[in-house]
DNA sequence: ATTAATCTCTACTTTGTCTGTCAAGAATAA
DNA sequence: TTATTCTTGACAGACAAAGTAGAGATTAAT
């Protein structure tokens, strides 16, 4: 019943993007120094957030990852999601016969009290989730009054 | 973020003895049979109900296993607790400098914003399955038409 | 007392997923 | 052209989940 570290390392690093927002795009040996998180694993990671449409990336020089959308409208639920594949707590709430697969995940099909609570437990979850975005994530950062790193590119260009 | 078969087992076999319960403990075998489970399975499952004061036993013939207190007093965050070991999301949240282990689970420590985010998530859903006892769940059944099934070994006493 | 039914405990195996590492390639700004 | 950065896929070690198995302890019934 745990989060995988791809949440997790997720929300983080979506957050420390949030957070260090500049003109330029964020490039990933920093978040992960910042983060302290494996920048190989890290890619992976923003791999799957960049197919669910949360991130988008530019190549070469000065290039990096930057939000796809401002951070008011960036769920955690949606980086979750991305990162997990799916939020339910329980496989055999999931749609049977998906490619490949012949046996339903349960035997008791709809008959199942048991999965109704697993469900409606994975909805309030997801609700939760869903109720948090990384500006929400920034503003408790900035009353913590956490560091920003000034970004050390802009050192260059005073 | 799935819930471990021990829980949902869990869950499953004590509403199954909650909404057949007769005046002899249930057995092992007739469990596992109605709810397709491995017996030996559930005999590992059912010593972690018992250590946490959700079963007694009675060994012997006639012996198997029976609720410790009544259908209404037991909630599905007990078993899934016994059963899952904790209910936390993440480990970050947990006591450091248990036995053996020496690393805090976490860098950051408490000047994580994204721990308070997991640990309140975590309180949500078992707040949620603090609120489901058995009974909520037999009379569930019952509504539902679910049927039970005589118990055989009254046969013999009829 | 004996027997058969049942729980008890511990160890083992298998299987799969998580958590990363590595290497080679493609795109792009300077 | 070149250095930088992202992109992709393969791979491996560690660990836990899920289930199997066997020997033993307890007890009701005969």
């Amino acid at each position: 019943m745990k989060l995988s570290t791809k949440s997790r390392y997720g929300v983080r690093a979506m957050f420390d993007m949030a957070y260090h927002a500049g003109t330029l795009p964020a490039q990933i040996k920093d978040i992960s120094r910042r983060q302290n998180i494996s920048p190989r694993y890290l890619e992976q990671i923003f791999q799957d957030l960049k197919k669910a449409g949360l991130l988008k990336s530019r190549r070469g020089p000065q290039g990096g990852y930057s939000l796809a959308k401002p951070a008011d409208e960036i769920t955690v639920r949606e980086i979750v999601l991305a990162a997990e594949g799916e939020l339910q707590l329980v496989d055999c709430v999931k749609n049977r016969r998906k490619k490949g697969e012949k046996e339903p995940a349960c035997d008791f099909d709809n008959q199942c009290l048991t999965q109704h609570l697993w469900a409606k437990a994975s909805q309030i979850l997801g609700d939760y989730f869903d109720s948090i975005t990384l500006k929400d994530l920034c503003d408790q950062g900035k009353e913590m009054g956490l560091e920003k790193e000034l970004d050390h590119r802009f050192m260059y260009f005073i």
